[in-house]
DNA sequence: ACGACAACTGTCAGGCCATGACAGTTTGGC
DNA sequence: GCCAAACTGTCATGGCCTGACAGTTGTCGT
């Protein structure tokens, strides 16, 4: 790797000495420092020698830890996805695809939603705002999603018992369902859905899918 | 809008007068030599100066032209969707929602491997290959199509005679549409689908996701 | 403890992207 | 021809990100 990419890998790793710790430490203040500064003053409005500032590292020490202003951002995101294909391994063997699919993806978001995983309920409403506003941030997003759509391929290629290098069912089954965060997430944020929570909304997307989508025309 | 706006709409108009005129000729140097820029080095290695040097402007005149360097490549990401919206139109009214975006799909991507358009069939491998290479233009072509996604939306809700801001099947639909893109975009890029055509993956995608996804869990 | 070694950080320098300000040139309309 | 608008170039600036190098701190064996 480039000589600068020390840290970039191992976020656990706890209790293995006091440098382990300082790291940890280091990284959560910068990302506790960061989304105060987002939420005060928007994303893009926010530099990194701010947030380096504010932790008192110099920037180029921020950049040890994450490979962009984005990132911090990410991070969250990172650990959503890492709940979703943690839980899709523990639903029982035999439930569909797609209902295995909705159950985790739905179970997680709500568990976001309620605070669970130590993610504050109002970061995660600031998240979803700076989709909406700064188009860097949903850009990465949605860059990284699709990396991690890969993953969730194979996982679902193991429970279909089929090979994904041959079958693409599992790949459109993946896709449906970043396919369904996102829509979520659209009609959400255009407010086409009212006051309902996003995981209600995810979770109604999921339905439809499953229902099929061979919609007639007008008529 | 800022004051540096001034040329970022209507690459038509023609015949409108020698400024006009110059102005698309600009525009389409400008493309030319980005994209022999980008074959011959790369879209990270090659930069916005070298770009405008090779058409003889300045880089500030390129940045009046674009808004970034990636947006050069979604150019065609631009016409392509375009042409997808004009063809549903055209599509007989009766027919199914999926089966009129699954045919105006695959019948513009082939038209664009063909070399249909104007498009060079060369330049639309190219562009694939940086999407796998370069992050930003993923990100940014992602981020692209999320928002297009919304016109989409639309004209299938009128299709589908619905009210998209309360009905969320058109958005299930035009997001359908997009899985399907990116779903068929990365098996391929996965090398899954052998040596068959990016448009016949589309093709047989959409035909899945049309019979329904509900597959069984292994057995 | 102590010293060698690795890991982490700060400083410095520099490149690239992107934008505002301003002045000069070209074009189109009258 | 002349004026206003549109377009371009130059200059200056700020932010993001990276390589190089030196200094500091933690780790581990003895």
């Amino acid at each position: 790797m480039t000589p600068t990419a020390a840290v970039h890998e191992t976020p656990r790793a706890d209790h293995q000495g006091r440098r382990e710790r300082k790291k940890r430490r280091t990284r959560e203040a910068l990302v506790e420092a960061a989304f105060e500064l987002f939420q005060e003053k928007g994303f893009d409005a926010t530099t990194v020698e701010e947030i380096a500032d504010a932790v008192d590292v110099s920037s180029r020490t921020f950049f040890r830890y994450f490979a962009s202003k984005e990132e911090v951002v990410l991070t969250f995101q990172e650990e959503q996805f890492a709940a979703v294909l943690e839980e899709l391994l523990a639903r029982p063997a035999g439930e569909p695809v797609m209902t295995a699919l909705r159950k985790t993806c739905v179970s997680v978001l709500r568990a976001c939603e309620d605070g669970a995983f130590g993610f504050d309920p109002e970061r995660f409403v600031c998240i979803q705002e700076m989709m909406e506003s700064s188009p860097a941030v949903l850009g990465r997003s949605l860059e990284h999603g699709q990396k991690k759509q890969a993953d969730l391929t194979r996982l679902i290629a193991q429970r279909m018992g089929v090979d994904p290098s041959t079958d693409l069912r599992p790949h459109v089954a993946a896709g449906a369902a970043t396919c369904a965060f996102r829509s979520a997430f659209d009609a959400w944020a255009m407010g086409v859905t009212g006051d309902k929570r996003f995981s209600d909304v995810l979770a109604e997307i999921f339905r439809l899918l499953e229902e099929g989508i061979n919609y007639p025309s007008k008529g």
